[in-house]
DNA sequence: TGATCATATGAACATATTTTCAATCGATTC
DNA sequence: GAATCGATTGAAAATATGTTCATATGATCA
């Protein structure tokens, strides 16, 4: 039976705070990825979570590019470009490959383009933006 | 014959920049989606991004939870907890149920559970993470 | 070797984000 | 209708993030 009160009979969790249903934060504290699994998850999205390194990386998903490329392609500077370059280096979801003087940026892997495209579909099966109240 | 300058023939893209790869650029200008959809699938990435966000993602998606339950799952306070969820519900990536003095939140969909574990799948196929240098 | 091109890096600045505290709203109960 | 409980809102403070400018690196070519 699930209590309505505030008293947890196991107090691990519950602690000193209010909590409504005990049973269900203990069943979701079963089944839910852990804290650090879920930080890196979140360190993950938050790649494609900027409007600059999501045109980046869509722009790689179709063709492989130069720096100054890029920088053209996104109407912006070129350190900016190269920093962010670098946090998605950083994070393995783009590889380079130097040409003498040019570095070619691609996507690492089919994954990431995958991951776009399911974020494309969402968006896709939106009704419309807006408020949520 | 793809040139290898700064000119580009067509003149709208590159500008006065310098511009290395001018046929490439023209390839991803016509493949990419546009810049308010990928502005648009930012934000929505954007929403992952952030570890107490997926974090009630993640337990939304085992059970429906209150606010208060979600502090005390979280470890974090009640306003706290209200301020993301608000950003969640204008994002239509949840919902809300008030039952008297309580309001149930949940996952909209079941799309949402399908990033997560797209996401998870990614973090699971990852050799380790690290530098990419 | 010196000049030049493409890229990378570092520090500073500007901007966003997230959490907190305090106060308010809504609904129930006495 | 006053008190209480859960949830929301707003403003302020603390952090994090992204872009810029200036400069350094690495590679090519004269």
């Amino acid at each position: 039976m699930v209590e309505t009160t505030h008293s947890d009979e196991r107090g691990a969790i519950c602690l000193s705070q209010p909590c409504i249903h005990p049973a269900a934060i203990r069943a979701v504290n079963a089944a839910m990825p852990e804290f650090g699994r879920l930080a890196e998850l979140a360190d993950f999205y938050k790649l494609f979570g900027d409007p600059t390194r999501l045109r980046i990386l869509a722009a790689l998903g179709i063709a492989e590019l130069c720096v100054c490329d890029l920088g053209v392609l996104l109407a912006m500077k070129q350190p900016a470009v190269s920093h962010q370059l670098r946090v998605l280096k950083q994070a393995r979801i783009v590889r380079a490959r130097r040409e003498g003087k040019v570095v070619y940026y691609a996507l690492k892997d089919e994954h990431i383009r995958h991951v776009l495209r399911v974020g494309l579909a969402h968006l896709g099966e939106q009704p419309e933006a807006g408020e949520g109240g």
